[in-house]
DNA sequence: TATTGTTATACTCTATAACTATA
DNA sequence: TATAGTTATAGAGTATAACAATA
């Protein structure tokens, strides 16, 4: 028989629940990004990576507009940018047109970590995905959308 | 024209990442989660929920137990729990069989917030699947869960 | 007046390490 | 010795409020 502590729960309806799987899902899905860039010698969160690709596909862009694309607050991403500058991935300088405002950009280095970023990112991806036919795994990313533009609504 | 701060970023190659999508979509489905609880004068994270269900079903579990369950420390368990006793909701009881242990347990009072929180999560749930059929929506938690099963392994 | 970035502050979630009580 | 719960501590993510510089 086994250990009273290796008995499963009742989990009532929570397996039912959009949300709950959804939060469940998401927590593998960040534990495995995790364990991809510790294996690969990196320390990286999939905020980190986002914000890198927006800011080098949208090199100037100012501290306001990438809060605003990240959903949160400009003092939120104060410290997050100061990591980042410390880590010499991303330069603050100077805007040519507003004096308020930085024009954010990637280093020379940070572009080159980027490259690297994005290979190991591709890797996660495939063995979260590996599961998934392409079909489903395009399927899943559109009911994704069409909940997330609901919840927003 | 629009404002130079109403422009729309690059999102490069994000909108197409699984990880990327997931996590806009539970930080969208949390959001609604809270303005739920919210509006109806309540407060609650999607978390909390699925603690006071796990202990409503598996009454008398041990906090070791419903931390292995929850998937976190039991060092981390511990303020949690001390919210919702203080709120009148959970009670630690003394454990007849292991002095070591607590015995977990919803008050009268924690049954009946669970009876009207489960009610709030239901209405919750038909909003942010309203625009998915109900097969729509199977398919998505079927998915959801094969991801993770990939995540973990 | 309004906006941008920063700082001070606070709260939550998360973990590790060390302590106490019990098994 | 090992386990359960607690505490101390620390780091990251989040926010609000207030301030200085600039528009």
């Amino acid at each position: 028989m086994a250990r009273p502590s290796a008995k499963v729960l009742d989990r009532g309806m929570l397996p039912s629940l959009l949300g709950y799987v959804l939060r469940r899902a998401q927590s593998a899905v960040f534990a495995d990004f995790d364990a991809t860039f510790s294996r690969a010698g990196e320390a990286l969160t999939p905020g980190e990576f986002g914000l890198l690709v927006l800011v080098d596909r949208n090199a100037g862009l100012s501290q306001m507009a990438l809060a605003r694309a990240l959903g949160i607050d400009r003092s939120t991403l104060v410290p997050i940018l100061n990591r980042l500058q410390a880590r010499g991935l991303l330069v603050r300088r100077d805007s040519p047109t507003d004096g308020r405002t930085h024009a954010l950009g990637l280093t020379p280095a940070g572009e080159k970590a980027l490259m690297k970023f994005a290979k190991l990112v591709a890797a996660h991806e495939k063995r979260i995905a590996a599961g998934l036919s392409a079909t489903e795994t395009r399927k899943l990313i559109e009911l994704l959308e069409k909940v997330r533009d609901r919840a927003r609504a």
